[in-house]
RNA sequence: GCGGGUGUAGCUCAAUGGUAGAGCUCCAGCCUUCCAAGCUGGCGGUGAGGGUUCGAUUCCCUUCACCCGCUCCA
């Protein structure tokens, strides 16, 4: 395991195309990121794998994509209207901030002491305003989502219904959530623009406690089969006094980050909260009713919330090698095969007219199954390890031996090995070991 | 937002109040038949705006972005 600095990522996400500063030709904008050719198809296979565990493979849990706009009264029953305002003020003697509603005394700062020496109070708001409407005004005043979860808890009765669920079930969202952090940064891990991964599991109330569970071991376990170093991966109970407003038990993923150890993902116990909240804001019953015991009650839920562009960034960060191959140094991103943007790159030896044109033919095949990518450019040693760098699993060489025997060569990302392969077969030989 | 640090080519770095250089990368050509080879050539830069000055990348101001801390969270 190579030690890797955030510089390092950053740099090679810039070089080899995996992130870009937002609106850089115009000297940026703070806390945004745009994915490039890499980076999507990277944050594309993380949000694929999470979907086909969480959605695919299961019988119980269905998926949806709600609007990232909703109706202000959903945001004033999550609380979110309320929570996400805080009156803030700053120390100008040690250069602290702090919740205004949160001292014990109003002048005098809790961590040097002084008095008298903090700021105005400022309101800070989370969620991001917009109106919706050409037309400026109070009343059509609206939030891009703090989190995706409210658009599966205003859709809970719908989706129940028509899919006619019985508990335990649960819904399931990918889609972009939008917060005013107080303190963005970190490159991709806290952005103000940010993509989220939630599961809302509905159950008995009785059994929210072994669900709970359950989901924490799936979590972790799912990182864990794509391949991420579970040395580097903790389970984290939040204190009593840093859950959020609608939790009662909250346990982090987190990820040993090169800054420190640092969340991935949050699993919460939200009680009935929100559904009860949304009944009694709305006048719809969202109660569930049993038939066996003829009894109406609101389910509690389990989510799972992870962050898909924080949760791609450290797959990368753990992907990240560098290793001495014959006095030079290999940087290899060790990624799973199902995350590797491209699954394999055809090589041909060397620019030669009657190597291209069974090297492109070949490509054109693959195409057809994998993201693949051709490259003809400089010695073959140097493609190799420009494909080492962004994870693609195999390179398959067509050489001149390739003209008379039908075979070409493929390679190994890891070990390097090579094995000689007919044309014919390469695909199959690709199949079988890109699982 | 506050305090501290940083900003010269895609990357690493150099230089100067007077035409901004190098190595690597990238691209093209030659050569080369399997792990960042060689030769030739090419593209390309002082984050942005303003001020001082005959002249600013250099000095001053403003602004933008990044890193560290405070705070918040997926």
């Amino acid at each position: 395991m190579t030690e890797v600095t955030l510089e390092t990522i950053s740099n090679l996400a810039k070089k080899r195309g995996f992130a870009f500063q937002a609106s850089e030709i115009y000297g940026g904008l703070r806390s945004a990121y745009d994915y490039g050719p890499l980076g999507v198809e990277l944050l594309r296979n993380v949000k694929e794998q999470w979907w086909h565990s969480m959605v695919q493979e299961r019988a119980d849990i269905v998926g949806i994509d709600s609007a990232i706009i909703q109706a202000r009264p959903v945001w004033r029953a999550s609380g979110h209207e309320e929570v996400f305002t805080d009156p803030m003020v700053e120390c100008r003697n040690c250069n602290t901030r702090h919740r205004l509603d949160k001292l014990d005394e109003p002048e005098k700062c809790p961590t040097c002491g002084a008095t008298g020496q903090f700021t105005d109070p400022r309101d800070f708001n989370l969620m991001f305003r917009t109106h919706m409407g050409p037309v400026e005004s109070d009343e059509n005043l609206v939030y891009l989502r703090p989190e995706t979860a409210q658009g599966i808890f205003t859709n809970y009765e719908n989706v129940r219904r028509t899919q006619r669920l019985r508990l335990p079930f649960g819904i399931a969202q990918i889609g972009k959530s939008f917060r005013n952090e107080i303190t963005p940064g970190q490159f991709v891990f806290r952005t103000r623009e940010f993509e989220q991964m939630e599961m809302e599991f509905f159950c008995r109330p009785e059994d929210a406690n072994e669900w709970f569970q359950y989901w924490l071991d799936e979590r972790m376990q799912w990182y864990v089969d794509l391949g991420m170093t579970r040395d580097n991966l903790r389970l984290r109970q939040h204190e009593s006094d840093e859950l959020s407003h609608y939790s009662v038990v909250t346990a982090d993923v987190e990820y040993r980050f090169p800054w420190g150890w640092d969340e991935l993902e949050g699993i919460a116990n939200r009680t009935d909260f929100d559904l009860r909240q949304h009944s009694e804001h709305s006048g719809e019953d969202l109660r569930y009713f049993d038939q066996e015991s003829n009894e109406r009650f609101f389910p509690y839920v389990i989510e799972p919330a992870a962050g898909a562009t924080r949760t791609t960034f450290a797959f990368l960060i753990d992907a990240y090698d560098e290793e001495e191959v014959e006095g030079e140094t290999r940087t290899v991103l060790r990624l799973h095969h199902r995350l590797a943007p491209y699954k394999v790159a055809v090589l041909p030896l060397s620019k030669k007219t009657e190597l291209i044109e069974p090297a492109e033919k070949l490509a054109e095949e693959l195409r057809k199954r994998w993201m693949v990518e051709l490259d003809i450019t400089q010695s073959i040693g140097r493609r190799y390890r420009r494909q080492d760098e962004i994870g693609t699993p195999f390179c398959v060489t067509v050489d001149f031996d390739s003209l008379e025997d039908g075979a070409a060569t493929i390679r190994d990302r890891d070990s390097m090995a090579q094995d000689r392969v007919p044309m014919t077969g390469i695909a199959d030989y690709l199949a079988a070991r890109l699982v």
